[in-house]
DNA sequence: CTATTTTTAGTATCAGGTACTAATTTAGTA
DNA sequence: TACTAAATTAGTACCTGATACTAAAAATAG
């Protein structure tokens, strides 16, 4: 008797395809072809029929990306990771101190990253087009190190009109590190006071 | 008489190369000898002596940093130019918004580049090497549209043995946009409220 | 006017492909 | 079970943008 492995199906190996393409954009087809364990040309038809641009294009265009500051603008959308968002109600991010968020000498993490995240998730949880920041009380409870995570709890108060309250408070596991209560507008016009 | 157009030195052509390569990282070294009107060799000796690597690596590179993150949020050390620091006492920074630093639909500035403005130049003022914002009061007092330049003025009001009191308020031409008054700490450990 | 530097020319080779043809294997079905 | 269609593999010629190298020609300096 032989024992004969199940070949994947060609739609599953091509799914798996753009996935593993995303997750590394810079491996080759011959990398890709010993990890599939099929010929680079059954490879290269794949791509073909995906549309999947070869090695040298895919950095090419990765290249021109941050040259032209198109990804920027993602990245710093909101800071942290939202993981539970009800809107107009609560949320919460998550957010990783690294390297470049932190002071060198003393590895604590600068505040602005801090009121970032808390004041990203805040303007999140508004559920509206235009939700601006009008005034923020904010305490720095216990300074935040390196590789922490901050995780930011989002909670409206009271919602007006025009207006809504919200609180912030981030800890690192249940440790409380910072506070905040943010007033947010939504109205066309924002009305500073 | 025959007129000699005066060939530039190598030296002076390496150094356009550099900036040209800099200003331009896609172009080819074919397309390089054109603009310099020497032969491709003679870009590739010139590359090899500076050591610029070939168009491929170079654009691999690129391609790396936008996947490593490394160009990651630019709410890196200061935000802003401080144009005028008298330690403890006060400073001036400017910060002009960018594509990066607003709402698309609003072309409004989020909040927290205005605060992290605000905040890391109130850091800056004071003159330690471990200084942490412990609390803050936050106005923002109308918005702030892309290609505005923000003028943060930052003062010191007060100052005790452990923390400092500093008002930073910031303008757009005279008009007052953004007002913040923080508590920091200046001391080896920070106490949190 | 010669010695040295600089530049150019040319060849072989490489990576990582495209584009194409043809053969082989596998799977589906009558 | 045999036939057919789909899927896979093999192989070749060619492409771009290079490296690495040798050698010759031209320009410049002493």
């Amino acid at each position: 008797m032989v024992i004969t492995i199940a070949r994947m199906t060609k739609k599953r190996r091509q799914q798996d395809l753009v996935e593993t393409i995303e997750k590394n954009p810079f491996i080759t087809d011959e990398e890709l072809a010993k990890t599939f364990d099929v010929s680079i040309q059954t490879i290269r038809l794949d791509r073909m029929e995906i549309g999947i641009p070869e090695l040298r294009k895919r950095l090419k265009s990765m290249a021109a990306e941050t040259y032209d500051n198109v990804r920027s603008l993602q990245l710093n959308e909101v800071i942290g990771e939202v993981i539970e968002l009800q809107l107009d109600q609560y949320g919460i991010s998550i957010l990783e101190i690294n390297q470049e968020q932190v002071f060198q000498k003393t590895g604590i993490a600068r505040g602005h990253y801090i009121f970032a995240q808390a004041n990203s998730l805040a303007i999140a949880v508004i559920n509206q087009e235009i939700a601006l920041t009008a005034k923020a009380d904010i305490r720095f409870i216990r300074p935040v190190y390196l590789n922490e995570r901050l995780i930011a709890k989002a909670k409206v108060l009271l919602s007006y009109d025009d207006r809504s309250e919200i609180e912030v408070n981030t800890y690192v596991g249940n440790e409380i590190v910072f506070k905040a209560l943010f007033i947010i507008y939504r109205s066309n016009e924002i009305k500073g006071e």
